[in-house]
Order: C-alpha cells, then structure tokens, then sequence
RNA sequence: GGGUGGUUUCCCGAGUGGCCAAAGGGGACAGACUGUAAAUCUGCUGCAUCUUGCUUCGGUGGUUCGAAUCCACCACCACCCA
C-alpha cells in the first residue's frame, strides 16, 4: 500500500490542492514538506502528535521534512478558528516555549544532517522591512479575497484586529521563503490552516510562477463535533509534568464507544488491517479497543515503561483491587497535619482531589469518597497518621483517585 | 473623531434600588443504572470557623439606611457615520 492510500485509509487527509500531483509526489518521496508549529504553550498537545506523526509517516516513505517553529508567526497569533483575539505572547514567553517544543519534537522526530531539519520563522521574519514587505507581497493579496477566508469570516462578527490580519500573509511568506531556501514544495497542517496555506501556494505561484502543494490533516473530532485532546482543566499534554502519563492513559481508556476506531486509525501506527478486524467489535468489546488505544498512545508519547504503570494502575484500580503500586501520588508533608490529624476535607484538598474545602465536603454528603475503599460518609471524619501504614489510597468519584503519601 | 448599544458567577444568558450568591440553559462534579462508553434519572455547582459570616456582577469614585441595578469618570468590545 502506498503511503498515500494509507493516508487516505486512516482518514487523516482533509483538504489537498492538487491530488494527483501530490499522491506522486510522496509516493515517490520526492516531497520536501513543512509543518509549522507555533509556541502558544509550553507543551505540544495531541493536535501537534498528529502533525509529528504525520511527519514521521512520511519521511519513512522517504521525504524530506521540515519542522518551522513559529517564533515569528508566534508573535502575531493565528486568529483561525478563534473567536477572540489570542492574548499576546511575550518575547521571552515565546522563546521559553520554543525551547519546550524543541525539546519535545526531538523524541518523535530524529534531526540533524539528511533527517529531519528544524527551522524557525523568527530568523526571517524578524527582520522584515515593512515598507519593503509591502511592496513585495502586498501587491498579490487582495483584501477582498481575505475577507472571504474561512478563518477570517468566522471573525468579521466579533473583530478582527490588522495585527491578526496579517497572520496569513506571515504564513504564506514561510512558505515562499522555504521553498526557495529549501526547495520545500509541499505544506501540511491542521484543517483550520486551509486558507493559510493556499495563501502560500498562491504567493509561491504569483511570485516564482512555480507550483507548491498543500494538504490538511483532518482533525480530531469526537461523535459530538469537539475537538479531541481537550478535557475541562485545559488540553491534553505531550509533556508528563502537566499531563501524567496515567491521566494520559487515562483520557484515552476513557473516549466514547463512537471515537474509539477512528482514534485508533488516526493516531496509533497499528497495521490498518488489525485495525480493520477491530472494527468488527461491537459493545462491550470496545473496552479493549480503548484499552488497546490508550496503550499504544502512552508508549508512543512516554515510552513503554510508562504505559505499562499506567496500564497496571488502571488495572488495578478498576478491577477492584486497592493495589496502589503504580498509581498517581501525592505527598503529604506534616504541615499538612494539625496535632498528628486531618480532617478529610483537608485531606481532599490536599490531595488536589478537589479544589476548595466545599467542594470536598460536597463530594463526602454526596457519597463520593473513600478511603481504602472504605465510604467515608462523615464530613467531619479524621484520620490520624497512625491509622495508616505508609500510604492510602484517596478515591473521589469513580475515576478520580490517588496515592496519598505519608 | 461623532453617535448607538454593550461588559453579570466556567460558558450562554436573565436581572433596572431591598425578597440577589444572583432565574433559566449548557458544561463540570457526585449518586443510581452500566462496559472506566453512550443515553436516562437524581443531586449539586462563590469562599469559609457552613442553621451564621465573608467576597463577587469591566475599573474607580459617588448618591443611598441599602447598589449588579442610580450618577460621574475611565477601560475594553460591537455596530453605524467619518
């Protein structure tokens, strides 16, 4: 199977501008394309995963690609798919965040000397004349035709400030500019990008009189049309210091019946026809299907090891068990315990199990905590540090729960 | 620059002087049922020393016994005119 069907079998092609060109050109691995990232956080999220797979998919099918971290992009804000300006990112921000995403993308993608190249807009972008930008590119972007962008009509009704404006034409410009640096022919990106994208194609076009392709991977969206890899608290991190890897496991064990399959075919590298046969699962046998699914992205995105701890911690938990051998801990110190005790509201909170003593004590009258797995149902109940050995295991709720440390 | 309308608790949105910690919906959380799913039902949803107290309705100051509600100024946003 070519790269490309497989592409086109696992869903992940949205948009493209030129199928025919573009199935030749990877199949032949003559593609030398680029994703851009822009540092709007301190950690990649699944959004980006997807991209870096992307990355990976096709380089094994010998392409060339080309990572842009966007430290000049960063400094404007993409305004697609927003329905409010960005809060506008300081330098050093920026440059933190950069540095993070480096960090990241180097454990997916290998880099260096006839793999992977690593740039960022900020070397050139920084530097632009305006006047001179102006007279360069402005003449071949027409306002009218911006306007009537996707990215930019969803904004015409709550503001859109010039700063975001020129978003697009920074982006476009990324793209003429690698292509001539590095013969880059070929840009993918989130579906949101489409008409970012094409700006580029279009400049190439206006500019070079040459050809450029570009192609978006769909995105991740669940049965109910949200996007995926974002819970209540914020999204679902690359980065095991905000997002655990049990908690990773976790978002991914607990997907809808109905998202299940296509997260596996989008995201994990499993043989298509494994995948095929999964299909086929119907009821509770999806639980494995999720099982097999949040494994296999725990040991994508933090290594084998660590999805094992997580796979066991889950195990262990849901099957009844108290056995709290690789579940999430938290410690607590003395400080914590007022004349040797605390109170399990205290407690709770302490545990971060719940954000104010109120909402402890609405989850204890509501039956929703347990102390090694015993219902604690006395909102004034206190514990001594005598009453356990080294540890305890804090439940609230079904899914929520902790090693509590002495 | 001129005019008009707006800024309410996580979100949408009601509230035009006391009965407002603030209707209703969504979301989140907890319980029941289940398959760590969905749907459904119930409860709950500012904070705390919790039958009471404290802090909130863009900001600051004022009127008043009493302000989310009235006044002044400021900030931000949208629309219309330039």
């Amino acid at each position: 199977m070519t790269i490309y069907d497989e592409l086109v079998a696992r869903g992940l092609i949205a948009q493209v501008t030129d199928e025919k060109e573009i199935r030749d050109l990877i199949n032949s691995g003559g593609a030398t394309f680029y994703i851009g990232f822009d540092p709007t956080a301190d950690s990649l999220h699944v959004g980006h995963f997807m991209a870096l797979c992307l990355m990976k998919r096709l380089q094994m099918a010998g392409n060339k690609p080309i990572a842009l971290l966007g430290g000049g992009t960063g400094m404007i804000g993409d305004p697609s798919g927003r329905t409010d300006m960005r809060q506008m990112m300081t330098v050093e921000t920026i440059n933190h965040n950069i540095e993070c995403f480096k960090k990241q993308m180097s454990r997916f993608i290998e880099f260096g000397e006839g793999k992977a190249r690593m740039v960022n807009n900020a070397d050139w972008l920084m530097d632009l004349n305006y006047i001179e930008v102006l007279r360069d590119i402005g003449p071949h972007f027409s306002v009218n035709r911006m306007l009537t962008a996707e990215c930019y009509k969803q904004r015409m009704e709550k503001g859109l400030s010039f700063l975001e404006f020129n978003y697009m034409i920074m982006q476009s410009y990324d793209f003429y500019r690698l292509y001539q640096d590095y013969g880059c022919n070929m840009q993918f990106g989130g579906d949101d990008q489409w008409s970012n994208m094409l700006g580029g194609t279009e400049l190439i076009r206006r500019k070079l009189g040459k050809d450029a392709y570009a192609m978006t991977i769909t995105l991740l969206l669940n049965s109910e049309g949200k996007k995926m890899g974002k819970t209540q608290s914020g999204a679902v991190w690359l980065d095991p210091e905000k997002t655990s890897p049990f908690d990773f496991y976790q978002y991914w064990r607990n997907v809808a019946d109905a998202d299940v399959l296509k997260c596996i075919r989008m995201l994990t590298f499993l043989p298509l026809e494994q995948i095929d046969e999964m299909d086929k699962w119907e009821g509770a046998q999806l639980n494995e299907a999720k099982e097999i699914l949040a494994y296999e992205l725990t040991t994508l995105v933090h290594g084998e090891e660590e999805a094992n701890k997580a796979k066991e911690a889950a195990k262990a938990l849901f099957s009844g068990g108290v056995s709290a051998e690789n579940m999430p801990e938290e410690k607590l110190s003395d400080g914590d315990f007022k004349e040797d005790a605390i109170d399990i509201l205290s407690l709770l909170v302490a545990a971060k199990l719940a954000t104010s003593r109120n909402e402890a004590r609405r989850a204890v009258q509501q039956g929703g905590v347990s102390v090694n797995n015993e219902k604690i149902t006395d909102e004034k109940a206190s514990f001594k540090k005598s009453d356990f050995a080294d540890d305890f295991v804090l439940k609230k709720g079904k899914k929520k729960f902790c090693k509590v440390v002495l």
